[in-house]
DNA sequence: CTGAAAGCGCTAACAA
DNA sequence: TTGTTAGCGCTTTCAG
């Protein structure tokens, strides 16, 4: 079986025409004869032609896939986080009509920018050289999910501070005036901003925030339980808990109801993410949402306009989070 | 900021050597002189130069991307299965040195096969025509976990009935000999092959397999609800249950254990996936490991070589599926 | 060990 | 409306 490689050659002896007309139909010139574009098509049926995008990439200059580069610490695959963003950088290619290289960065072996027409960098921790060398070289990049003040690159981000605020704001305008909090990693930009948010608007509202009530944690399950053990044990322990994220919240949830303590009758508890995850706990949980989808969708759109040169300042996005309310809060007893 | 796009001959320019010295060094040619060659590297510092991808690949007429096709229903990304396919493809291009483009389909909207070396085909459903247009064109191809015999490609596949007879013959070996089955759904090649495979050791061992055991599921955890409910009502329930993924016979613990029926000391369970969740159920699951990963990393291997014409028929690789005990399984009581 | 020159397949002026 | 022609940036004979 020897298909050799047909090439627009082929098709304009076909067509009896020269390879500039056939090039023509097959970018949509308007200014091909019917005729003409009739035959050319047959051709490009007859050999089930298809152009080779090198070539064209080559030629135009131009480079129509994005490479979306996340890193790949163990684990990211089964985090909503990381897969509402293939979703939406997924999907926005398809509209775009994007190729997306799809790039897990071990830290090293950095994606070759060269190959794409710009990246998009998913929650660069500890990735930063890869943007820095993207943007030396010149490639068209933006930032997903973090603000990055001192690089001159494009950013997208949630606006967590403001997600504080909002899980405060509920919290307070259910009554409660014993409220504790569960943060993120403090060192990550969304532990640190979810927890002054909150914090903040406490103070704003002059609603006392004890150190007993704040505990630090990590995102992870196991210090969620931990402090749900050192919240109970206080004399006044809290009336409501915002944990920074979903995954804590459906653990203190679980711990609680654990030490028999009902949620939300005895305790609120609030989240962050708006994980699916949410719905299958035994109390559906009230939290935070965050437009991941939509961010990443935006970041395709940005990026593109960055690369056709639509676009040639640097632009800053910040999304805006959103409370969902179910089940896990209440009014405080009385 | 007018970063001027740096090319070979810049490179070359500025070494003082031919491009075609360039070229050497940039692909590692043994004969060129340490001196030259230590020039050339330090232009590509100075100009930071990464060579065009575009243009490498048309005039080598290769192209070292390849593309991973999936099929983009709902919930594609929330599954196991498709992380590991993602996981597996993207650690094997990497060791590759491979581009991976990964494309969601929505049924239509191809990918387009000519960007790509080479397409790696998970699941395919409802799109073997973007399978047969892929060999059409001459493109590189592999399917993955599907055994398509009516189609003249290259596929890699787990051995799902010989999953189905493992867990047969540990439950059998167990001691039980009133088995019943929830199967995945039956249209699909791994639901009725895991079923089959089951179903054909338990004659083999004459034990019956009387049609009550037997519930026609689909893979949904509804369903392995329903089926619970069906069996617990029978004047003698079976002492043990094979379900045809991790995902139902959690639920169907999930329901046992709602019954006041204990797992495993009443009722064995056997899942297949070997799917994480099985371990944070409220009994560590007994299963039927898939090398899901181990088998992705392998097509990118497989289409390597296709791609290189290192390998030129096609090639059908069957994967062998490994039984994991844990806890959900038990001697029946006597 | 090195370089000149001929493409790879396609697009984009520029003419006609 | 069409064709001629000069590249796009790199690899690869083929001489030297």
């Amino acid at each position: 079986m020897h298909t050799k490689k047909v090439s627009i050659t082929d098709v304009a002896h076909r067509a009896k025409v020269s390879i500039t007309t056939v090039s023509r139909v097959l970018n949509n010139f308007p200014t091909v004869s019917e005729r003409n574009k009739t035959k050319v098509e047959e051709a490009i049926a007859f050999f089930k032609f298809k152009p080779n995008v090198s070539a064209q990439r080559l030629a135009k200059g131009v480079n129509n896939s994005i490479g979306l580069v996340m890193p790949g610490y163990p684990g990211i695959f089964y985090s909503f986080y990381a897969i509402e963003l293939i979703r939406g950088v997924g999907h926005g290619c398809e509209t775009a009509h994007l190729d997306m290289v799809f790039h897990i960065t071990n830290g090293f072996n950095p994606l070759n920018s060269s190959s794409v027409g710009g990246v998009i960098f998913a929650d660069i921790i500890e990735n930063r050289k890869q943007v820095e060398s993207a943007l030396a070289m010149g490639t068209s990049s933006v930032v997903i999910n973090n603000k990055v003040e001192d690089l001159d690159v494009s950013y997208i981000a949630v606006d967590n501070t403001r997600g504080g605020e909002i899980a405060a704001d509920y919290l307070v305008s259910l009554g409660h005036n014993r409220i504790a909090t569960v943060t993120g990693n403090l060192n990550t930009q969304s532990g640190l901003e979810r927890f002054e948010g909150f914090k903040k608007y406490l103070q704003k509202k002059k609603v006392n925030l004890p150190t007993e009530y704040v505990y630090q944690g990590d995102y992870s399950r196991r210090c969620a339980r931990v402090a749900v053990e050192q919240f109970l044990k206080l004399k006044e322990p809290p009336t409501a808990i915002f944990a920074a994220s979903d995954d804590m919240a459906l653990e203190i949830i679980a711990a609680l109801l654990e030490k028999k303590v009902k949620v939300p009758q005895d305790v609120s508890v609030i989240g962050f993410d708006d994980n699916p995850a949410c719905l299958y706990g035994s109390v559906a949980l009230t939290t935070i949402k965050q437009p991941l989808f939509q961010m990443a969708e935006e970041s395709v759109r940005l990026l593109s306009s960055l690369m056709s040169g639509e676009i040639k300042t640097k632009k800053h996005i910040i999304m805006p989070p959103e409370l969902v309310i179910r089940e896990s809060c209440a009014p405080p007893k009385k």
